[in-house]
DNA sequence: GATGAATGAGTCTTCATTCAT
DNA sequence: AATGAATGAAGACTCATTCAT
């Protein structure tokens, strides 16, 4: 019955995603049925299925829509230069993600931990997931040769490493609150600032 | 068959916690079937479910196993006084994980994502898991303390920052490599050790 | 396959139940599998459970709709004014309560027997059979009251403790007959005739 | 390891049918499962074993135990001559019924009813039950003959119309109380007897 | 004789996906 | 294009019974 315009068809999918989101969120990746986000959505059976393939299709999506979401907000971020001093980086960062988080009603730390352990088992999930991560420790690496440019950090550390150690402690900070819940994002920059006080 | 000894029967439920174990590490939590425990483990349908009341409990007692075993691992790196420096005992933490990883043929990194993730839905884990990683950060708080009375970290900064810095830390190293797996132990140590010459 | 007409869905209903009663009647309640039933209705699994939300739903449902199936039948018996003389009206009930069983090729008497059974532990049934047996008491309470009116019976008399009598026969009927297997409707109108011409 | 005293043993056995028939009572016939009989007897499940071939021996033995507890109770009233006038004996019956009910601190109305309902698929449950009843009904037809010849009911009637009817009644009782649960055995001989003094 | 751990076929139920309308 | 009823292959779990100790 007649076509339907891009624009009506790009609503409709991110109406599905929302709704999956909003599952996957409250009862995780597997537990959540296809009925539950067919419901959710407001849609029909065959109408979720004629916009995603099958439930792989749909968690897939709705997890690379949120990370693209964090991206965008983490991007300009890593790319401002000279860049912000490591602690001050860590808490715009790990501010970032939690504001992200609770703008949107779902809780970023959740759904990211929920993606990280799905692509454990399932590659095209890790194949998709995988570059958003090394891009992400790409610019922590251009920020950490930044800084040692302006004699911020030590100049003869392997900034490979120096990227590996912020991403670890912002990966770190959304685990650790998705767990405990009681981080505030300032608290990991105070923590490292203290710790990069040492021997003084 | 008689009673069995208490040692047989935990030898028997070791059993199929190491098969279970195996089977999640392979498939995840959810998609692993109790049939692929059952069969893993050697046992009838009716024997699993004599030593764990349900895949539930399978679950749980599977998680908490392997978290008792790291804790075991790293109990003794944080009780050592005086503590290493931050570096050092950072890199002592991934490695004793990594290690541990090895031994058993498991990798413990991707267990703890699938603990974290299900313990984001499910009240019982979280509620069984949340203890175990208070005390870790406990023990980290008492080493930053031990750190400042030392005078190897910043004598005015607070001890609960400075653990939640840790912690994240090492959270994110375990997240980072299950997702990208490229991340030596070593380097964790190395990247923040490079952060700590900064401003000096 | 679109929406189903309410005609259609009604009779897909009525085409489990039947199938279900034809399983109950033949095997007994539990012992009668879901899929005993599936196969005689003819649907799928998925299908059944569509229409009834459990077994537990289906045998609730079964056993109500054939006691309405009787409670039709018997209805204008009871309404009926001046009532029929005592004896006869036994004959009438029992009578009906035979051919109800003959006509659909399903023994009512024996499916009579497996509700009240089941209704002793499962509570959602008694609940809803209980009203049923009630409004039947009552109408014969009615009649007892008529036949006091017009000096059929000893006006002294309770019409509580008539109806309990008519309903005791009533239900004994049925349930010797299924025990017994060789009780003819017309030998308990009879039977209670020529106690009723005690002491002439 | 040696072999037990018959006393012995035939204790074990009624141990066991104790707990059968509190457990069928309780749950239903096939709702109670082999282990919650083990448990409620106390012994081990290889013990209840070789008092008994399987459940439904056990289920046979205590139907079949519980049956001839009424028959015993209920015997001498049918034996006494002159028989007690109709309305009296059904009094009589009723409450002999209801008291050995309350006596065990079992539900007899109940159980029986659970009998009936399982002899219709259990052949050999069938089998040794109806001689019980065929018995009950032809001591009801000699007490309808010694009625005739005393002149206490119409001497014209067909003794096995009257013990059918008799029957009913009882069997109707039964079924009536534990299915509404407010039938006092009085109500029923003063019921019969109200219908008795018809046409008078 | 007694024990109770183990067996494994069988039960109820769910749910991703399809396709006739 | 959209609908939602139907499918049917799993899945989790139970339970009557056995038999090694």
């Amino acid at each position: 019955m007649a076509k339907i315009s891009p624009e009506k068809r790009a609503a409709r999918r991110a109406q599905i995603l929302d709704a999956a989101w909003k599952c996957f969120e409250r009862k995780g990746l597997h537990p959540t049925t296809m009925d539950n986000i067919i419901e959710a959505s407001g849609l029909s059976a065959g109408a979720v299925y004629g916009y995603f393939k099958n439930k792989d299709d749909l968690i897939i999506s709705a997890l690379m829509t949120s990370m693209t979401g964090v991206a965008e907000e983490i991007g300009p971020l890593l790319a401002r230069r000279p860049p912000s001093p490591p602690n001050v980086l860590l808490r715009e960062l790990t501010s970032a993600i939690s504001s992200f988080t609770a703008r949107d009603g779902f809780d970023l730390k959740r759904i990211a931990l929920l993606g990280w352990s799905e692509a454990q088992h399932n590659a095209p999930l890790l194949t998709t997931m995988r570059p958003f991560y090394v891009a992400f420790r790409d610019q922590l690496k251009a920020v950490a040769m930044a800084w040692q440019r302006d004699g911020v950090i030590d100049a003869t550390a392997d900034p490979d490493d120096v990227s590996k150690a912020l991403l670890a402690t912002t990966m770190g900070f959304v685990a650790q609150s998705a767990v405990l819940g009681d981080v505030e994002p300032d608290a990991i920059g105070r923590g490292v600032s203290a710790l990069a006080k040492a021997g003084k």
